[in-house]
DNA sequence: CGTCGCTTTGACACCTCTCAAGGGGGGTGG
DNA sequence: CCACCCCCCTTGAGAGGTGTCAAAGCGACG
């Protein structure tokens, strides 16, 4: 159930049978949580990391008015707080946006690979810079993207996020969040989310209707977002 | 000239002699260079890494219609770029804001560190994931903050992060950048930045002008930003 | 069959952008 | 030494994108 993990390096990186065999001794229990559960609290002190084999999570960050924004959805083979490993407790929180299959990676057992292992820690860095770099795509979303393009942005991510995982074709995939969690990944209300989404439905592009993406016009949406998927990094490379 | 890394640094961890020493160890070059230089340019392959001695830097994405959003800026101490070290060739640019003095750090020095030296790595690391803390703080106030607490809260991050290293004090602190490139970190126009810092040197908080910003308030400011420096990772800890 | 959460739509407000023009300061060349 | 120029700052007027408030529709579930 941790196949999705290793197909997500395995399109970065080489890793060896040893070296799987090393990141399997890592994990530890596995859980099962409900939608909606904040399992990661801010500022909390951890000594574990989440891999995310089922389900969608979101890091996000509350304001004092009630608002919240959503920093990074995570897909199935992600490591939702691998950061977590250095920096201890989380300057953000971590819940589950459907219900989730999570399994734990105690950091002690994390310490002894980085201290043994050279390759398999930098694979690990990686997907923490990885992180960061969707990180700074939403940023220019939020920042110079208009709501039609930065929401046909997320759509294109999600799509090749979840195709690698085996979780998405190019006809769509199932995304069960409500248009309010849509809103606060992208800096926008819900009821202009609405707006945009059927503007996009109207243009032929793509379709969101009870938790699935219907994307009916792939190339077009992608023009829409000008979605460059260089920021995620699809290229096998050593690392 | 490196030890403002090493101030910073050492806020965070501790540091052996030994370590400093292979982290010297690792420096290679410096380089002066101009304002407004590109000196990284999206997609390049890089071989070594820059730590930022003086000046201002930014990484920054351009869009095709021209514009540009500012993703983060680098302050003296910081790697600009450590995470090419895991990436090989970035997503995005880097350039100067102001004269810089740069310091390399070929990635194949780097390499030995982290096949010989856990702990330094894991420091490396947590460096570049406290960027990434500040990435996602830069995604809530773009989404999030209206331009007059985002104006400000992005005033109290460097006046904290360049406390850090000596070049800030509670009264103000040097930052020869102009309005819009201020504008191309917040996610704003130029014009309208001009007018928020008017209210906010109206409130009589801060003054920016002729690149230096005059903090006549500085819990009001922070008020205003709902500025919590948190996520900055201001207490030591072991990695 | 009623309730509750989510979606959808409309009218209007407001924040930020766009376009435009003028001012100021520093550098450069005559 | 002065004039000019260029870049940046400043301000105004109007436009437009997104938010707010409100109400109705819809579907799942008990």
């Amino acid at each position: 159930m941790t196949d999705t993990h290793f197909l997500k390096l395995r399109v970065r990186d080489r890793i060896s049978d040893e070296e799987e065999a090393a990141l399997r001794g890592v994990l530890s229990d596995t859980i099962d949580m409900p939608a909606g559960y904040t399992f990661v609290h801010r500022g909390e002190e951890l000594g574990y990391s989440t891999l995310l084999t089922q389900g969608l999570m979101a890091r996000y960050k509350d304001l004092s008015d009630g608002q919240r924004q959503i920093t990074h959805i995570h897909v199935p083979g992600d490591f939702a707080d691998l950061h977590s490993f250095t920096l201890k407790h989380l300057d953000h929180a971590v819940m589950s946006l459907t219900p989730c299959r999570i399994v734990r990676a105690p950091h002690e057992r994390l310490r002894v690979v980085t201290e043994t292992m050279p390759h398999l820690t930098r694979v690990l860095w990686f997907s923490t810079t990885l992180d960061a770099c969707i990180h700074r795509e939403w940023e220019v979303s939020l920042g110079r993207r208009n709501a039609l393009q930065r929401t046909a942005h997320l759509l294109c991510e999600l799509q090749v996020r979840l195709g690698i995982v085996g979780l998405a074709t190019a006809a769509g995939y199932a995304l069960p969040i409500t248009q309010t969690v849509l809103a606060e990944c992208l800096g926008l209300t819900s009821v202009h989310v609405n707006r945009v989404l059927k503007e996009l439905r109207e243009a032929g592009l793509v379709e969101f209707r009870g938790g699935q993406v219907d994307i009916h016009d792939l190339p077009g949406l992608e023009r829409v977002a000008e979605f460059d998927p260089a920021y995620l990094y699809l290229e096998r490379r050593d690392r």
